[in-house]
DNA sequence: CGGTTTTGACCTGCGC
DNA sequence: GCGCAGGTCAAAACCG
């Protein structure tokens, strides 16, 4: 009686529904479903062989065999549906830390944004309401309210502003926590002083062309040798001229550099007369395919939003650079003093008081030269998706497994999977790299894998994880590194941000120019790959920023789109570009 | 006609 | 100081 009346709730209860039958699902199989299918089954041929006693035994043996292969294949749905349990499990565990991880960037994001707005608040009482106004803006309003504030601007430079505005449009000023070299800098004397343009990035023009006020000598050469302008460079395969990035350029020079027979092209972005954004063109020497640009500055006005990502990019590099350059970050600090061997494939090296400290990053190479850091992000080499085959094609970093920081794409994407490369690259040789850069160290290649459950952070945090266990010391530089990466939002933005230009640019010049030119439709595919993982990424930056997806661009909207520059959220990721690019003058472009 | 590209001249930084 | 190389300017040419 009282097992009966235990048993009418667990069976029954409509409360439970869910919970029921999630425990069948995971639990109840194993004896419910398969069981009763069993049940019935022995039942069937029970019934089946008492009736069919008096039928010859050639009948019967013919049955016996049918129950036997019910029986197996009872026994593979039940291991079927043991590994689909497994695969729930994982999912659940995946969603779990991803839960988690996500609540602690929110937290990290929410706690940054609140000390911010509070230093804001003390030093500019004015604009207490519109965080973009401070974002160094060149406007003529502005410029005048600078007249105002640069008094009261001390320890937080304008170019950090104006950097932070170049990346999220007037949102991301939380994340440059004052800078050393401003804290060594900032001095009560030079407190009143316009403050120094120490992001590399944000220089607008030469510095003789600027009006410097109020520095002393020692200041202007100091800046001059720390703060040069940061460069990310993208290095793909394309067949186009230029790739679009969405901005307008406009040429304003070319010139044969040495050692490439290729003329390098300069450009200067268009869409706002002041800004100082500057991109080259140049075609690798060795590989006329490879298309090097690199880009310089920041933004300082609206951008379409085929454009954000590449502002963004540039931006956070400059950024990452210099916060990689400053010891005001513990978790980049720690990174850096536990990283001076190759990092598991994070590798990039930015000299710190006299010494150079790399890190090796995936795919990937920052490097700081004594005139420009640099970035370069590599999408040229031949495709390779596991690490094992990545460890054993990267003969420069045999030490430690080699670690591939894979940002996984859509399974869903509407292009078929089998007409893209598995990848987008694999590390290519060191060779191949230093020859190109003399300054770069370390590849970047952004891999696309098959279909992965796994999100976008586990496949790198699992990887460093499971490196060989022999190596302690190792396990704790990747901790701190690991910790490094999801305490410092200019890294992740910058990876973000990195990622989801090279998708943009690529797709838009591959998939823009070549549909217009009826060129190829494959190119669509080399250049045009969308990581639908780079939104999620890069909104863990900021939400705004980075998370630029391609929007359905029509051909009047591509039209339009340079006047109207506001950055709308992605709507969907696979778009095909159906008219030219956002840039003209890339169609005109004459760069060989 | 206005915007863009071309291209030679010029400027600047750096190494010797 | 000189030469070299990278980068920029600006007038002329070009283009839609």
């Amino acid at each position: 009686m009282e097992a009966a009346a235990l048993e009418i709730p667990v069976s029954g209860d409509p409360v439970k529904g869910e919970e029921t039958t999630l425990m069948k699902f995971n639990g109840g199989d194993k004896g419910g479903v398969c069981d009763s299918m069993k049940v019935h089954l022995m039942a069937a041929t029970e019934r089946s062989s008492m009736e069919n006693n008096s039928i010859d035994p050639s009948t019967q043996k013919n049955q016996e065999d049918r129950i036997k292969s019910a029986k197996e294949e009872v026994g593979e749905v039940r291991e079927e549906n043991e590994r689909l349990k497994q695969i729930l499990a994982k999912i659940k565990k995946d969603y779990q830390s991803l839960q988690m991880q996500f609540s602690e960037i929110a937290q990290h994001e929410e706690a940054r944004k609140s000390t911010d707005t509070i230093l804001t608040h003390q030093e500019e009482e004015e604009e207490t309401d519109l965080v973009s106004l401070s974002l160094g803006r060149v406007s003529s309003t502005e410029s005048k309210k600078d007249d105002k504030k640069t008094s009261f601007l001390s320890g937080k430079g304008k170019g950090d502003e104006k950097m932070d505005e170049g990346l999220a449009l007037g949102l991301e000023c939380k994340f440059e926590p004052a800078p050393t070299e401003h804290m060594m800098n900032a001095s009560p004397e030079n407190s009143f002083e316009v403050p120094k343009e120490e992001e590399p990035s944000t220089e607008t023009w030469p510095p003789s062309k600027i009006l410097k006020m109020g520095r002393s000598r020692d200041e202007e050469v100091l800046e001059q040798t720390h703060l040069k302008k940061a460069r990310v460079s993208v290095r793909a395969r394309c067949d186009t001229p230029t790739m679009n990035d969405g901005c307008q350029w406009r040429k304003y020079g070319q010139k044969i550099a040495k050692g490439n027979p290729c003329p390098r092209a300069y450009y200067r972005c268009t869409v706002s007369p002041s800004c100082p954004v500057r991109k080259q063109v140049q075609r690798c020497a060795e590989d006329t395919s490879i298309l090097i640009t690199t880009y310089e500055g920041t933004h300082n006005h609206p951008l379409p939003v085929s454009a954000t990502a590449m502002a963004s990019t540039t931006s956070a590099a400059a950024s990452m650079l210099r916060s990689g350059s400053s010891t005001s970050q513990p978790g980049m600090e720690a990174f850096a003093t536990s990283s001076t061997a190759n990092l598991h494939g994070l590798n990039f090296s930015i000299p710190q008081n006299s010494r150079s400290q790399q890190f090796y990053f995936p795919n990937s190479s920052f490097s700081t030269s004594n005139s420009h850091p640099t970035i370069t992000l590599d999408l040229t080499a031949p495709t390779a998706s596991h690490f094992n085959r990545l460890s054993s094609s990267f003969p420069s970093a045999p030490r430690y497994p080699a670690t591939c920081l894979n940002f996984s794409s859509s399974s869903s994407s509407p292009l078929d999977p089998s007409n893209l490369p598995t990848s987008w690259g694999t590390l290519p040789s060191y060779g191949a790299l230093s020859s190109y850069n003399k300054n770069q160290i370390g590849p970047f290649n952004f891999g696309r894998q098959p279909p992965s459950q796994e999100n976008i952070y586990q496949p790198y945090m699992q990887k460093i994880n499971n490196q060989a266990p022999s190596q302690q010391s190792l396990t704790e530089t990747i901790a701190t590194a690991t910790k490094a990466i999801a305490a410092d939002p200019t890294f992740r933005s910058a990876l973000a941000a990195a990622i989801t230009s090279l998708v943009g640019n690529a797709g838009g010049a591959g998939g823009g120019e070549n549909h217009v030119k009826g060129e190829n439709p494959s190119h669509n595919l080399k250049c045009g790959e969308f990581l639908s993982v780079n939104s999620a990424l890069a909104s863990s930056h900021n939400g705004v920023g980075c998370a630029s997806s391609y929007l359905n661009r029509s051909s009047s909207a591509n039209s339009q789109q340079q006047g109207n520059l506001i950055s709308y959220p992605p709507s969907f990721p696979f778009s095909v570009p159906k008219s030219a690019s956002a840039s003209p003058s890339d169609h005109k472009d004459n760069i060989q």
